[in-house]
DNA sequence: CAACGATATCGATAGTTGTAAATATGATTC
DNA sequence: GAATCATATTTACAACTATCGATATCGTTG
């Protein structure tokens, strides 16, 4: 189930910019291109550029080259891969690695 | 209901570190204190008590002081608040920041 | 209240991130 | 194929992050 810490930390990390939840909330209802998500913004093209590669190597976003376009789509898929592994990781579990603090009442 | 894409930043910036995962997994069944967070982890004492000022200030860990014992639990509702939003943001919505792309066939 | 155990803070440092200007690459069009 | 439009890469830099050793603070206990 858990393969690994590291495997969602792309993710999350990816979610951890305002611009880029900016950028994500633009492609909840489809796909668009880079440069109508960059009219939406007030940032340079160079940094568009940046932040499209940080959610398509984190795979929370995929592109397609379309022409001279790109379009842009979230995959949706990704994200609820990342929010079940982190609710698995929070949630109880059976062969769980938690153990009681030592001055926990629970353990008297 | 989003009051700001900076709003849950903190979280999400949390939970993007190998280190404070395994210490949300940790306490994923209760609580722990932070002696016994740190004998699960190879890192100093300093550099846990950095990370769990980073969980308790995004509001993602409770703290509570017992006698000299720090004890930590996760707070869930958060987490859960925390991904609503992000659900919220990914989700299509009506009065949604989205634009079709100039070059999109659905404007045609 | 002195000594000790638990946790927090400080200072230093190496590594990472977000930004933009300049430049390069890739695709289209005339 | 030269000009132009769309996107990516490079370079540079300031800000932020994770880390640790040293030290400080806080609480307990003799």
């Amino acid at each position: 189930m858990v393969r690994s810490y590291a495997e969602y930390i792309p993710v999350f990390k990816a979610i951890s910019d305002e611009t880029r939840l900016r950028i994500i909330d633009m492609l909840s209802c489809g796909e668009m291109c880079a440069c109508d998500i960059l009219e939406g913004l007030s940032i340079s093209q160079s940094t568009l550029s940046y932040h499209m590669k940080t959610l398509t190597d984190s795979e929370l976003v995929k592109a397609e080259r379309d022409g001279a376009w790109m379009r842009y789509t979230l995959n949706k898929e990704r994200i609820d891969e990342a929010f079940s592994f982190f609710t698995f990781i929070s949630s109880e579990k059976e062969d769980c690695i938690c153990r009681r603090c030592k001055g926990n009442n629970l353990n008297k």
